[in-house]
DNA sequence: ACACATCATGTAATCGATTGCAAAAGCACA
DNA sequence: TGTGCTTTTGCAATCGATTACATGATGTGT
């Protein structure tokens, strides 16, 4: 007894009307009688009818769904974006497919078929750090509208995106630090070439510049967003001769790595030295001793991003804002950083 | 100039066949002849062809993409299994569906229709606490074969799974506090009702007994998984007159509320107790102290349900096990646990 | 040279919903 | 009752790939 699942063919035979009024009352209820309606809805729960996405999918040449790539999904700092995507994602009927920019199978190439395949309407990007030819490829006219950037952009291409205020976010760390009256104040930066990287690096030189401190060449970590780096430059910083007694991560993820390093090695947060993060990540309240952060709203972005897709992908001829939306952050000061010794 | 992606047609016409022969080049290359390979290669190059999923999926029938559902997409807990799942998916040229089960859109009514939708030819479960009616109507003949649980099952309902030793893990928990001398053990539980709470507290109390331990009924302390709850568990214990010298959490994330919870109040890990965990998250080891925790292959767990998923999608008709595949579990010994003061 | 098996290819129906166009029905007004 | 207009419905083509079946080409054995 196979439930076989029910066409519009067995609504129209049901409603006694023809398929083209059924597929009416169901996509523009007010064209059709009332009566019909009526006969119409009734038949649907007769035959427990439900819509087959491929052959509608077919036939309007639109897919209902959005690809959102990441460079790595084990990582949790994309989780709450997720959330957020998703969210206004599903409540518009839309389905939300995910693959990890990183993944050897996942050629940049492959990716970019997602479009034309006819598998997504649009894709939310949260990396960056794309081949070039990729981005090439996707500036393509035709494809462009439909694709944004969340978090991460590609400095010179202009796609539609998403991010928090990097450089003011920068500023606030610094200022934190001065006013509780760091002087030698360093930072460990994102991967060289990332645009956030960028972004937080220029601001941290600038702010520290306009403080009128000194910034000495070795107190710049190069580093990437990971744990991992951020206990490589604890051992660095440890290394000194002149230490600096405030450190200013690029991530959460590179704070929690370098405190945890520096507590391996008999050194104390914030008594030997103040460390602060950005993103505040859920950790960031929990970890000992809990971390100063830079926070952004990783749901608003999330639902942000969608929202402004789906204005492109269902009005494609209007006219978009082409300059990036910047969401406000805020410092949330926590004990990892306190006046210096 | 639309770039107007081509179609079998536009490759047909190139290489001078029918649409019938480009389609079988393309999915049965060895029913054809060498030449007319060659041509249609050629054709596909000229053309740059690209298959329409729209139009094969509703061929076929089939969506070529598995749903994966999780509780919560903003628990790092599953982000490391669903790059397990991509990996594999995305090897076999499916796509990956996320949703989430407990977004009130979701209602559960809506996540099945995934399957009937033609939206999905199978689905991955990472949340046991599905409300019963969704299972009753998941559990129909025609869809129990298509749907799979990983982590967590539904204790009753016979769909596959894949889940991690929850007893044996536990055992081995316990027997490490046992060894370090430890006698007086505390669990934190998951949430009530949960299966893996249920497994993990009934091998903990079976194991206290086998050893012949006392468990006071107060050193069970009711939680979830979350942060929130291990901070909570952690003033209960505090609160004790007679405190165990020992702490079995039943995931990391509880482990680490906990620890940093007591260290609020001037307890320290492993001096005043011993701590560990379970799941051993890419946080554990990095966490001052570093936790003591069991570990499950997330990965793994991942790849697996994902080729037995699609196992069954692909051969439907095939005899496969109905028992729950269970993978081994380690402990990770590190610096939450030492031998009571 | 004929009968027959084998292999390669083409023809056309099909999956299920949407939609332009035209026909029919309903309605108002003279 | 007839004319003209609006609203509601049906017909049939369409989206693009797959595949059962038919047809044609090639080859083999006697």
């Amino acid at each position: 007894m196979a439930p076989k699942t029910s066409t519009l063919q067995d609504v129209a035979r049901v409603a006694k009307v023809s398929t083209a009024t059924v597929s009416r009352t169901l996509s523009h209820p007010d064209v059709v009688s009332e009566s019909t309606r009526r006969r119409v809805a009734e038949a649907v729960k007769v035959t427990g009818y439900r819509i087959n996405h491929a052959a509608r999918n077919l036939r309007t040449q639109r897919s209902h769904s959005v690809l959102v790539l990441l460079p790595d999904l084990a990582n949790p700092f994309f989780s709450t974006i997720l959330e957020g995507i998703s969210r206004h994602l599903s409540a518009k009927g839309y389905s939300m497919l995910i693959a990890s920019t990183k993944q050897v199978q996942d050629s940049g190439e492959r990716l970019i078929h997602y479009l034309d395949d006819a598998r997504a309407d649009g894709m939310i990007i949260l990396d960056g750090d794309l081949e070039s030819d990729v981005v090439n490829k996707l500036e393509n006219a035709s494809q462009a509208q439909r694709v944004l950037f969340a978090c991460e952009w590609v400095e010179g291409a202009d796609f539609p995106s998403v991010r928090c205020e990097n450089r003011q976010g920068t500023r606030l760390a610094v200022q934190h630090f001065h006013a509780l009256g760091h002087r030698k104040i360093a930072h460990v930066t994102g991967p060289e070439g990332n645009v956030l990287m960028h972004a937080r690096k220029d601001a941290f030189v600038d702010e520290i510049a306009s403080l009128g401190l000194v910034l000495k060449p070795e107190w710049i970590f190069a580093a990437d967003f990971t744990l991992e780096a951020g206990c490589l430059a604890a051992q660095d910083w440890i290394a000194l001769q002149d230490r600096p007694t405030a450190v200013f991560c690029a991530s959460d993820q590179l704070a929690l790595g370098f405190i945890s390093e520096l507590s391996r090695h008999g050194f104390r947060v914030p008594e030997h030295v103040s460390v602060m993060g950005f993103d505040d990540i859920e950790l960031a309240a929990q970890f000992i001793p809990s971390l100063t952060s830079i926070r952004q709203d990783r749901l608003l972005i999330g639902e942000i991003a969608a929202t402004m897709l789906m204005e492109r992908i269902e009005k494609p001829n209007a006219q978009h804002r082409s300059s990036p939306t910047v969401l406000p952050v805020s410092l949330v000061a926590r004990d990892s950083t306190a006046p210096p010794h």
